[in-house]
DNA sequence: ATTAGCACTTAAGCTTGATGAGTGCTAATT
DNA sequence: AATTAGCACTCATCAAGCTTAAGTGCTAAT
């Protein structure tokens, strides 16, 4: 075993020169997708190392799992351990050029009147400014307070059921009814609810309704009993999972992922909506950019590709994740500047137009 | 040039045993996406021929646009000429099997409280049973007619607009209004605009409301004038595309589609998704299911695909259409019919949601 | 009218050998 | 002691040549 020098305590720390020339490799993979070899490094990288010397430092590198062959010969590529490495080196991000800037903020001008629209265009430039797949969840509709309710009878026996979150979430669900009921009795049915628990969670709000059905029971009061029934209609959780992906195309066309086992993984990952969810979910925990690469997904459909997401919320609270979803050879020098400037205008813009 | 047997007057009329050999061709090239050499075809088929009476009959049906070879030698594939008779000849498809008729009529049941719900649960259902790309359109907002406005203050300067139409469809937007307004003047203005303009459509509305500005704007009328400048922002006419398409991927997979080349033009295909509407709206004029084969398609980038359509509506009208895009190879036998049963569930279902 | 036979074509698969990029190791050089 | 040159070796890639299998068209026999 070739006698590495340990200037730190620990295998990892290697001096500059190594970091160099890792570095000068994940450059070039990541430009080329190509294994790289000494005698290509040794010409591109500006330090002049022969070759020779260039095997010994890439042979430390292998050893320490940095890099590996795919065959016998031809040139070594990055381990996820050295993306890692590169990523966590990477104290400063690259500055966003202008130009893309104004993209993204664009996002909040294309008639996002309602805070989905400006989701769905969120997820709509993610994937056209990284050519990867882009996610984007909405806010979760049961922790979100209420902002109003209305009813509206729109036939003798259906009821148009709105319901708009302080985080400027609309829904819109039709329920049937069997009693015939006035639209003015709708009003004060609304009015109450209105009253009652604006600014409470939709969660919340549920477990209410749902305990006073017991305790209300006894001393009867119409409007009381209805509010009851049809709140209980409105604030049921079916909560379709609300995340947006598009595209996906573009990851399964992109040359660096040829293997057809690999594409197909890929497409049942993306069939487990909630599975994403989940991931995307815990990442709300800690705010800021966050990146998962390769192996570091808990999805092993993932596996083969890096996740980079960044939370969006409003004064108080993270409300959702946007994230992107690349080979783990992407240039996270662009994408990450991309995702966390994207984040920073969905939570302006999000901000703007909550109602707290 | 060999003699055919000219039984009709045209050229293209050919005799049972001539069919019965393109059939075969057909079907086999169908289930394998082999080319289809005489040999093979004098085994599977059950008519007792040579091979080199097979080869005559294919030299003929090759002469009449009906079959071409890849290579000089390997066996000839139906042209779109061969799928166009071959559908033509089909007087009945497959009876759909029961199994997959419940699957169908589910979409109504998953919680297709809305129209949208109803179009997306198509949109999913057609990609997974097909496992193909689905093409569903909405209802054109604009010919629709109204049922229900109403507008709701959400606060100090945001009013939610809601438009229900007669065929179902729920359409909500946040406009922004400098003006103060009351919920008890608002709720007057819907009032007023859903008495004045109940059963008419969009469309309609929107050109009185602009016509009536002028006419109205002497004699002033707080009511009148405040209904119009709201009328106005509600029945503006940007309508987003509304087309669900699901799938790409099972067709980007399928194994049909090898090249590069017509991968990338379907990518680009889906990305206009203006032209694809454009020709499901002309699939509207004449009802039923309509089959357009390779090349039979406008739109160049889909001519290495079929598309079968259909349209769905309720008592009064067709309202959009629903689709299928796959392979020029693809089943028809199995496919049609379920798209076409598709067409009807939605048809039921969306005339018992519609309000009128 | 049908078929058998034959010469011909071609894609696909296989081997072979050359090439080139890369490797590890050792010994010479700085 | 670190660096480098040199060398033998590995292996993917490519092109060339070869074989095989499936197919074709044509002609002559049935």
């Amino acid at each position: 075993m070739r006698g590495g020098k340990k200037k730190g305590t620990s295998e990892d720390l290697f001096d500059q020169r190594t970091q160099q020339v890792l570095q000068g490799i994940i450059d070039n993979f990541i430009s080329t997708s190509e294994p790289v070899g000494s005698r290509t490094l040794s010409k591109t990288l500006g330090l002049s190392l022969s070759p020779a010397t260039i095997r010994n430092i890439m042979s430390d590198l292998s050893d320490q799992g940095y890099l590996t062959q795919v065959h016998t010969s031809g040139g070594r590529i990055p381990t996820d351990k050295a993306y890692r490495f590169f990523v966590d080196s990477l104290v400063v991000a690259d500055k966003l050029p202008e130009q893309l800037q104004k993209n993204i903020e664009e996002i909040s001008y294309q008639g996002a009147s309602a805070v989905q629209d400006l989701l769905i265009n969120t997820s709509h430039l993610l994937a056209g400014l990284t050519k990867f797949a882009s996610l984007v969840t909405a806010p979760k509709t049961s922790l979100s307070r209420l902002q109003h309710i209305e009813f509206i009878k729109i036939s003798g026996d259906r009821i148009l059921v709105i319901l708009v979150t302080k985080s400027g979430l609309i829904k819109n669900r039709v329920v049937e009814c069997q009693d015939q009921l006035s639209q003015e009795f709708l009003n004060s049915v609304s009015g109450f609810l209105n009253e009652k628990f604006k600014d409470h969670s939709l969660l919340e709000i549920r477990k209410q309704i749902l305990d006073s059905m017991v305790e209300d029971k006894d001393r009867y009061n119409e409007l009381l009993a209805q509010a009851i029934r049809l709140g209980k209609k409105a604030f049921e959780l079916d909560q379709p999972v609300e995340l947006f992906i598009e595209g996906q195309t573009n990851l399964l066309m992109n040359q660096r992922l040829h293997e057809e086992e690999s594409k197909n993984s890929l497409i049942s990952a993306f069939e487990q909506k909630s599975a994403i969810m989940e991931i995307l979910d815990q990442t709300m925990e800690n705010q800021g950019t966050r990146i998962f690469i390769g192996l570091e997904n808990e999805l092993s459909e993932l596996q083969e590709c890096s996740l980079i997401t960044a939370c969006y919320g409003n004064k108080h609270n993270m409300l959702g994740t946007i994230g992107v979803i690349g080979p783990t050879s992407m240039d996270y020098r662009r994408i990450i500047p991309v995702v966390d400037y994207t984040a920073k205008i969905v939570s302006q813009t999000i901000t703007s137009q909550s109602y707290d």
